[in-house]
DNA sequence: TCGATTAGTTCAACGGCTGAACATAACATG
DNA sequence: CATGTTATGTTCAGCCGTTGAACTAATCGA
């Protein structure tokens, strides 16, 4: 009872949008004052929540002592094992970035044990810098691919040219080996951070990132929707034009073969190694190759979300990645193709909007993916 | 705390797939078997759980106690507004049908007030007809149209007519005012009542509803996902071939146009009053216009659901109402559109079902949803 | 300066879970 | 057929944790 109890209550804190008293707590979760101060109590004694700086009364009465999550105290890892990077950030309770570390890399058709081998001295450099710092609680991974809900196998990885790798051992044998390790797609991890960032929000959305591949997740009342297979919102390869341009799938005309960060830097007249500022600042200065290139991928992308609006009646959509440094023009033929194709359009208008998380959500959620043990059962770790 | 554990463990002996024993109880959920035989007594005493006839014991030691949902002591009604009628069923705890009206009528651009007196009328009834018996728990009401998620408010249901009709009140006025209504969309009810036929099964499917309209949802854990604005998994409009055959909504080439009732019907060649058996006959009958039909209906049918499979990440798909009638000869042309156009099929190969329950279940998940607060928390309904 | 108001704490009481012992009802075996 | 074994279900004392009321603390307003 205490142990439900106790994530009650720290799911209440850390959730709020904004700091909360003792008192709010008991009036939001139906708990006594007396019950909430003793939970708050052994939450301040494990570390988990802090007792921040008291703001200015308002109104009359004893002034309430803001709670928020403990900074610094306990942490997770979140590795992004990417096409041209890992990274390894670590987090704390109150999204904190407490240390962090990215190296660039090639990953396209790579050997699964060299790379691994390259994350597990990065994580292991991390909790370095960490050391006698916080206590950390989880390592969460990401990775471009398929992996099945609930395990820890990367099915496929397309971009990376790996099949079947087994990621739950990643930190076997190291001294870190007792951490537990979760898994899941790039995307859903990525919007998972979106979910956390727009706590108390309205937090239904589709989320696509656009990167060299095209992402997506769905997310409905906060939660990453995932399906069976964990590729839930996997947007990339929908066809968006039947006999359109050739795709790396196999296939032609997916939305990748418009949207992906290669057709709009071909189709902008742009070298292989130009990245998405150059194409902001060309289509910026009205070149029309440029203009027509982020356009068109703004058109096919909305023709792409309006099939998956309407097949999980969803109506925002939140651009990230490329698409959110370009939404300064992405945003209106999406919006555009919306309004045209989704069925529900005239009751619930579909809204665009860019994504609060700019900076590797992929590694942010990765790390709240680790969290999310402690938070669901702070018990289980206050007492080890 | 006994709140939630009620409910914790009439849920147990609910959805376990065959009878459980106290021990067993206790050995699922982890509480002591003291507690489990006082939390039982509770259910007992207020009707929600019964001991079933011991069967023949198997092993040494005391024989266990089978328990299983009370039956006839508490009820939930269902009512279903479709096109082409008004049921109104109720449901005991184990599933029974306790009583049944179904009322036969044409509510194409029906007068919502007309419709609603009669669904009113025919409530009162079947209430009725239970006179001194189960308690009434709840009213699920299950329409063919849009219910935005969570409302009581129906916002569009294209066959019938009605705009903005509010269903919340229905009961207002009678001696049902006080019970409590959940208003869904009929497919979402079917599905949900689907899931529970499954309970111990993989419940992870998309469900299609053949009828004059092509209903559909989506089923993940167990749970239905609705979306924010309700109509998830609604694939009757889905874009089968865009220079395909007028569809009532407007478009052309969606999938009703080709899967519909009407539109089987007519490429067959039968009357506008044929019904399915007799459609089913005809193919059975090598009839060629039938078969083509029919078989042109299930890679129709195949071709919406790869998309919705692929966006959500599900492979098995449930086929219902017509379809499931026709599944001899709708089961092949979808499975091999499904193989061939699902992205994931090599991982996971697409499965395609027939619907356990086949005699309106819409019916049945409307009762089962107004059981479900019940079922979510006892203690409130025990005490009252 | 003194109520009014709200936040947080202390403490006795009670409700409900736990764990161990016990009763019950089968099977197994010589 | 008596006895031992095994497993289910019940009884009961003990204890943990929540409750509710009274109390202290801290600020505002008059």
């Amino acid at each position: 009872m205490r142990r439900s109890n106790l994530g009650l209550v720290l799911r209440e804190v850390l959730s709020a949008p904004a700091p909360v008293s003792r008192a709010d707590v008991a009036a939001s979760t139906g708990l006594t004052r007396a019950t909430v101060s003793s939970l708050v109590e052994s939450l301040l004694a494990a570390g988990l929540v802090t007792e921040l700086a008291p703001v200015a009364p308002q109104g009359a009465g004893r002034p309430a002592v803001p709670l928020g999550p403990a900074r610094g105290t306990v942490a997770a890892l979140g590795l992004v094992i990417s096409v041209d990077y890992l990274g390894v950030r670590a987090l704390d309770l109150a999204g904190e970035v407490l240390a962090e570390r990215v190296e660039a890399g090639d990953f396209r058709r790579s050997d699964p044990p060299t790379v691994l081998g390259g994350a597990r001295r990065l994580v292991g450099e991390v909790a370095g810098d960490l050391a006698d710092g916080p206590r950390l609680v989880g390592l969460g991974i990401a990775v471009p691919g398929l992996v099945a809900a609930g395990t820890r196998r990367l099915r496929i990885a397309p971009n990376l040219g790996w099949r079947d790798v087994d990621l739950g051992d990643l930190l076997a044998g190291t001294p870190l080996a007792d951490l537990r390790v979760e898994v899941d797609n790039e995307a859903n991890l990525a919007a998972r951070a979106e979910s956390w960032a727009r706590k108390g929000d309205v937090r239904d959305f589709v989320y696509v990132n656009g990167e060299v591949g095209v992402g997506g997740a769905l997310v409905q009342a906060g939660a990453v929707f995932v399906g069976s297979d964990g590729g839930a919102g996997e947007i990339g390869h929908i066809t968006v034009a039947p006999d359109g341009p050739d795709c790396r799938c196999g296939a032609t005309g997916c939305l990748e073969a418009f949207a992906g960060m290669d057709a709009m830097r071909r189709a902008a007249g742009l070298p292989v190694d130009a990245g998405v500022e150059v194409l902001l600042d060309r289509a910026a200065a009205s070149d029309a190759a440029a203009r027509a290139a982020v356009e068109g991928a703004g058109r096919a992308l909305g023709i792409a979300l309006a099939s998956t609006l309407n097949t999980v009646a969803i109506h925002r959509v939140v651009l990230a990645g490329n698409f959110a440094v370009l939404a300064e023009f992405v945003r209106a033929p999406v919006a555009a193709e919306l309004r045209r194709r989704v069925l529900l359009a005239e009751w619930s208008p579909p809204e665009v909007e860019v994504a609060l998380v700019d900076d590797r959500p992929a590694a942010t959620g990765a790390a709240l993916a680790a969290l999310a043990g402690l938070i669901a059962d702070p018990a289980a770790w206050t007492t080890a």
